[in-house]
DNA sequence: ACATGACCCTGTGAGC
DNA sequence: TGCTCACAGGGTCATG
């Protein structure tokens, strides 16, 4: 589920759990998700502090380093790597946050579960399991399968220029929605987000990326660009879309969905043009295997 | 190199 | 109520 504004939103709930706090010990229900769990990864963690919690594309990163003033002065072993811990929730993840005094029942599908020193238990609950849990040695993010192929990140503005997204986009004939889908052009971006983004810039899913790139003199390449990062923000504003299995690091469900135009609307009326005429309702149409919902009237190719 | 489709897995809601 | 089917926010791999 969780595209970045969730992200995000989670790792926003996680930070003050989980920065300067330390492991006291961590449960694993399963062995792997869509990968097999790093070799001893409960104890690779426990004991450790995290030092500090951050997003890049949809991906969860703990840097996690060792405790020194555990030590008492001792002298701390500087061939201690520190590591990061990297999370991703797939399409049904979600991270529970259960307060220290409370008592909580099991969660089906549990796999993961982070004890604090503070009392608090973090819960990765992942029912389909398509989600990823992996350490690596902090700062060689760029090295691990999962960066190596990231597009740009369309929050950080020296990144996601309107020549860098050009550029990403003019080598590709396939249709603008599939494009934005592609992680290694615009990482972050899911199915939600990309129909939100194409119906706000009135561009037609079905128009070819590189036609879209080239014509600099029609606005639909500069509307995109700048639409994208204006819709993640509102999203993130709004705490994240909420379908129906995610959740919040503190369990509150957030509140974009209601903020969506065509996402989930098919046969709708246009908000923007209102036509009321079969022909001018929001449609679905399949790319890629994917549902895309757009408005006809207002988005064209 | 590029683009598409199958697949990983469980849960939910619609329709009968 | 109970069944079956289509579908779900993602990413990877094999194939054309």
């Amino acid at each position: 589920m969780p595209e970045l504004p969730e992200v995000e939103t989670i790792v926003r709930g996680l930070k003050p759990l989980l920065e300067n706090r330390h492991i006291a010990s961590v449960v694993l229900n399963r062995a792997d998700l869509r990968r097999p769990f790093p070799e001893n990864l409960a104890e690779k963690l426990t004991g450790k502090r995290v030092v500090r919690v951050r997003r890049r594309a949809k991906y969860i990163l703990c840097d996690i380093t060792r405790d020194i003033t555990r030590n008492r002065g001792r002298e701390v072993d500087r061939d201690e790597t520190p590591l990061t811990l990297l999370i991703h929730l797939g399409m049904s993840g979600r991270v529970f946050a259960d307060a220290p005094t409370v008592s909580v029942p099991p969660r089906k599908h549990e796999h993961m579960i982070v004890c604090l020193e503070s009392g608090h238990r973090l819960a990765l609950v992942d029912p389909r399991r398509f989600g990823v849990v992996d350490l690596y040695e902090t700062g060689h993010e760029r090295e691990t399968r999962y960066f190596q192929t990231q597009g740009l990140e369309p929050l950080d503005p020296d990144e996601f220029t309107l020549v860098a997204f050009a550029e990403k986009l003019s080598r590709k004939r396939m249709p603008i929605k599939t494009a934005l889908l592609d992680q290694k052009l615009v990482a972050g971006l899911g199915n939600i987000y990309v129909c939100e983004a194409l119906f706000r810039a009135g561009v037609h899913p079905e128009s070819t990326a590189a036609d879209i790139a080239a014509d600099v003199t029609a606005l639909s390449l500069k509307r995109l660009w700048e639409v994208i990062p204006e819709i993640l923000q509102e999203a993130i504003s709004a705490g994240g879309s909420t379908l129906r299995d995610y959740v919040q690091a503190d369990g509150k469900k957030g509140a974009f969905q209601t903020l969506h135009r065509v996402y989930g609307r098919e046969g709708e009326v246009c908000v923007a043009c209102g036509s009321a005429e079969k022909e001018g309702r929001i449609k679905r149409i399949v790319q890629s295997g994917r549902s895309t919902f757009f408005c006809p009237r207002c988005q064209k190719v």
